[in-house]
RNA sequence: GGGCGGGUAGCUCAGUUGGUUAGAGCAUCGCGUUGACAUCGCGAAGGCCGUAGGUUCGAGUCCUAUCCCGCCCA
């Protein structure tokens, strides 16, 4: 047998790139089953998830990292449990985002979008995409993501921009998609409309303004000529936030029960400075305790008077234009820029008298989600998507549980939004994205909506058409993304096979923008959930939970950690530090704290694999396979397992039960938790330990121990596997040639070639004996622990082996002594295990854990009072214990609790009694 | 205004069918380096689980009220 020797500490950065090159170039990110195959088995079952695509102009933040790491861990999970497994890898188009990056770069070369023209823009763009698009791809590969890279799509493929197309031209078709004017949001910036959910609301300081509605016919005005008098006079005082809007208003609405205002309803005021009549119109609507409680009817400029307007028919004035400079419907304010405008009207309104006062006011700011600047509502001619029955169906796709939400509270929050839901405005005016597939004809009028690029109107045949020049929302095809992707609407081998897909993993901050949208397009185009399950992860903050951002320097870039702290040191901290839909705070100490857990489990494969070196040509113990012994009974010919040995595989059982439960019900960072606590705490603290005397001890126990070793280490590695896949793959390759190379060989024959394709450990019952064992191990690490403590306590020299007399009447101490006299540094050899004992040996301090009585010879180190008086405190303690416990099980609880709880109980209050009493005997 | 989440050790957080002395990492304090690991080991200290009621034999966990903090929608 060879030496195997391998480095002291985990070198993740000689390890990373080689181990995934080895995966993708291996094939094993490719579904096991594939239905382009002649093997194809239809009846695997499947597990798919279809990535978030994430933007292709963009660069790798922690959202990637949470999302990759997270979907990586289901898919690893999967794959191993036996799914034909496909995660589906791709990127999205980001209109405007992609479109910005573009046109900065235009702009550098002192040319713009508008003078190189669509066509040459278009080139410039897709030229973009192909030299820079894949960065982000690449650093998703980092992060070891194992998605089937074959399969990698782009929202601006031929492919998928079909499914664009004959996803529009279907809801066309239907009637479900219109065109017309209606009041949308305008980004006056990137001059294009953007939906709803891509405003975002801020609240900042700004004034209220109180001006005066004089009446039309409150004459005589001072001042001939309808100026609008010169404040004096009857009027209604109104407020508002946005004054260079007056210049759009069509009305003044007042409540119908307000007694102030009740006597001009019906009447006509004028508006300041321009001198158009409006009416004074009855409202509802109108919040009587806000400003003067009477309000301007804007229609054209905002979403409520809107609405207003509709129910009153009152006249839309768009005051505002494309860059929202003031146009001609503004009079002498045409020309300027709102801003200005606000100033300049508000200024000469003063001069005019029609001023009355103002105040601070806290603005509630619509921004755009891109950019950030100040969104005007306004009126456009824009296409839309009828959301209603598309909602409908959403709803209850969800709520007759053909899709789950995880966490479940955000059902409501799903169902909430559905159930307000708006028509979508999908046109943007943009030249990067999917064109609308709509012709005008110049003859006829009418328009031409088609599969195929028409050469001819479709109503009167001319060739005079010309085609929409927007683009469609890029949320448009990523609602189509988990079918698009797999070749919708072609009835492709992967459609049929991989949808629906299994699990939508994303942040929670894309559940209306994208997971309800592509549910509803699932629904709509498919007629199926696109997805029975959605898992929600919340999103990454800093370490004291602020949002991270360029402006308040707290951003950590994940290739930084990985670069200096290794994948999985960052993956581990992602999935360990998240509970499902909630935030979580990241912090470097963390992740250097599980930097430093991928370097233990590094050194206890180092040990394992040196235990192999030890054996020599042993025969092995029987049942040569992975799944471990199936009970801890002797075989033939070796020695039993010893009790640390039984104890190790108990508790490894124990593991695979309780990490499946929770990966059942997606408490996958509980679940990692438990892994590193077994390994960590159990593994490596305590059996790697106790292992060291057992493979000194050579021969059929050094063979069976070995064995151990590597089997409890194959299976943690495994559990392990899809949190840490780098560390785990590069060890477990480490323990297999290693182990092939030893006497052990036989054990390792129905590994597969890599970790990432091996079986997962399946729980399986307990067989019964498990209990003792853990019992006894239990009272074992009381009695090393308790030793330890005194030792630590009394300063005595850590090389300094004591001897030690104990008193133990059922045996195990006796047939656990050199594991007691190892871990806690007695003298074996000085060691004297009596059933009982009449009298305390002289000069001894004394320990007592349960019934076991512990002397050790340390009583020239202490004081006798002091060591009274340590006695004392503990029997206090015990009898403390004592008299809660006896009150306990007094009560009622003795008669109501389950029986194995009360015996629980007891059993403690038994221990305790026996305690007290040999501490009493002490004293 | 409507909805949702959170307040547990100095810091950041676990704690999912309520089971009876509440856990981790980091930080702190002792002690310790000849073969798995100082990216480490052994030991210690640290919490009346926001507050007040209630349900229950039993509440960090369920209910009600209340105070803070955060988010989403309008």
């Amino acid at each position: 047998m060879s030496t195997y020797e391998l480095p002291k500490a985990y070198d993740f950065k000689a390890t990373e790139e080689r181990i995934y090159a080895m995966w993708e170039n291996g094939g094993y990110f490719q579904p096991h089953n594939d239905p382009n195959k002649p093997d194809f088995d239809p009846n695997v079952k499947p597990f798919v998830i279809s990535i978030p695509p994430p933007n292709v102009t963009g660069e790798l933040h922690l959202g990637h990292a949470m999302f990759v790491s997270m979907e990586d861990l289901m898919i690893r999970y999967h794959r191993m449990k036996g799914y034909s497994t496909l995660w589906v890898p791709g990127t999205d188009h980001a209109g405007i985002a992609t479109q910005l990056m573009v046109e900065r770069q235009l702009i550098k070369e002192g040319t713009s979008r508008e003078t190189v023209g669509r066509e040459e823009f278009l080139r410039r763009t897709w030229a973009w995409k192909e030299e820079k698009g894949g960065m982000i791809t690449k650093q998703i590969r980092r992060l070891g993501a194992s998605c089937d890279w074959t399969r990698e799509r782009f929202t601006m493929d031929a492919g998928l921009s079909k499914a664009v197309r004959e996803a529009f031209v279907r809801l066309y078709e239907k009637g479900m998609i219109y065109r017309g004017p209606r009041l949308i949001n305008w980004s006056p910036g990137l001059k294009t409309a953007v939906s709803d959910l891509e405003v975002e609301y801020s609240e900042e300081p700004g004034t209220l303004y109180y001006f005066k509605y004089m009446l039309a016919s409150s004459s005589p005005s001072p001042l001939p000529g309808g100026e609008g008098g010169r404040g004096e006079g009857e009027y209604i005082p109104v407020a508002t936030t946005r004054p260079e809007t007056i210049l759009g208003d069509t009305a003044v609405a007042v409540h119908p029960e307000d007694e102030r205002y009740q006597k001009f309803i019906g009447k006509m005021v004028v508006v300041p400075m321009l001198g158009r009549e409006i009416p004074v119109i009855a409202d509802e609507y109108v919040a009587r305790d806000f400003g003067t409680g009477a309000l301007k009817i804007t229609p054209g400029h905002d979403p409520n008077d809107y609405e207003i307007g509709h129910r009153h028919g009152l006249a839309i004035i768009s005051m505002l234009d494309k860059s929202a400079r003031v146009n001609e419907n503004g009079g002498p304010y045409a020309g300027l820029d709102r801003f200005e405008a606000r100033k300049k009207l508000w200024a000469d309104m003063k001069s005019a008298g029609l001023v009355i006062k103002e105040e601070p006011y806290t603005l509630n700011v619509p921004r755009s989600q891109r950019g950030g600047e100040i969104v005007e509502p306004m009126i456009s001619e824009q296409w839309f998507v009828k959301i209603q029955s598309q909602a409908e169906k959403g709803l209850a796709a969800v709520k007759n549980g053909d899709i789950k939400i995880v966490p479940e509270h955000f059902e409501k929050v799903y169902y909430n939004w559905l159930e307000n839901i708006q028509d979508w405005c999908i046109s943007r005016q943009l030249w990067w994205g999917h064109r609308i597939p709509v012709w005008y004809c110049a003859e006829c009028g009418k328009q031409t909506c088609a599969r195929e690029d028409p050469t001819a109107c479709a109503h009167c045949g001319s060739t005079k058409i010309e085609q929409d020049p927007d683009v469609l929302d890029t949320w448009f095809s990523s609602g189509l993304w988990p079918f698009s992707t797999l070749g919708w609407p072609e009835q492709t081998p992967d459609l049929g096979y991989f949808y629906p897909t299994s699990y939508m993993e994303t942040g929670y901050d894309i559940l209306f923008f994208w997971v309800a949208r592509m549910i509803m397009s699932g629904l709509e185009f498919t007629e199926e959930a696109p997805f029975h399950t959605v898992y929600l992860h919340g999103l990454i903050r800093d370490e004291h939970g602020q949002k991270m951002s360029k402006t308040k320097g707290n951003v950590i870039d994940p290739l930084i950690v990985m670069n200096e702290l290794g994948t999985d040191a960052l993956r581990f901290t992602l999935l360990v530090g998240s509970t499902p839909g909630k935030d979580s705070n990241l912090s470097l100490k963390k992740v250097e704290a599980n930097r430093n857990f991928a370097n233990k489990l590094w050194n206890a494969g180092r040990f394992v694999i040196s235990a192999f070196g030890t054996l020599g040509t042993g025969q092995l113990s029987g049942n040569p396979t992975t799944n471990l012994p199936t009970t801890n009974l002797p075989t033939t010919n070796l020695p039993d397992y010893t009790l640390a040995d039984s104890w190790i595989w108990a508790r490894a059982q124990q593991l695979i039960r309780d990490v499946e439960r929770l990966f059942q019900i997606f408490q996958y960072g509980q679940a990692g938790q438990m892994i590193y606590d077994f390994l960590w705490s159990d593994f490596a603290d305590w059996y790697l330990e106790i292992a060291k005397q057992q493979l000194a001890a050579g021969g059929a126990r050094a063979v069976s121990t070995a064995e151990t070793l590597l089997k409890v280490f194959d299976l943690s590695l495994r559990l392990l596997h899809p949190f840490t896949p780098f560390v785990t793959e590069e060890i477990w390759g480490h323990l297999r040639s290693a182990a092939s190379q030893s006497s052990l060989a036989e054990l390792i024959k129905d590994w597969p070639e890599v970790l990432m394709t091996a079986r997962w450990p399946e729980p399986r019952e307990s067989e019964g004996w498990e209990a003792g064992k853990i019992a006894s191990f239990e009272q074992i690490q009381d009695m090393v622990r308790a030793i330890r403590n005194l030792r630590a306590e009394k300063n005595v020299k850590p090389g300094l082996k004591l001897a030690a007399t104990v008193v133990d009447a059922s045996g195990l101490v006796q047939q656990q002594a050199k594991v007691i006299a190892a871990l806690s540094n007695l003298d074996e050899s000085r060691l004297t295990i009596l059933p009982a004992l009449e009298t305390k040996p002289e000069g001894h301090i004394a320990l007592v854990v349960g019934a076991i009585e512990i002397y050790l010879p340390l009583a020239e180190l202490t004081d006798p009072a002091e060591e009274r008086a340590r006695l004392s405190k503990e029997l206090a303690e015990a009898e403390s214990q004592i008299a809660r416990l006896e009150k306990l099980l007094g009560s009622d609880f003795a008669n109501k609790a389950p029986a194995a709880v009360i015996a629980k109980e007891r059993e403690k209050l038994a221990a305790y009694k026996e305690t007290a009493a040999k501490i009493q005997a002490q004293l």
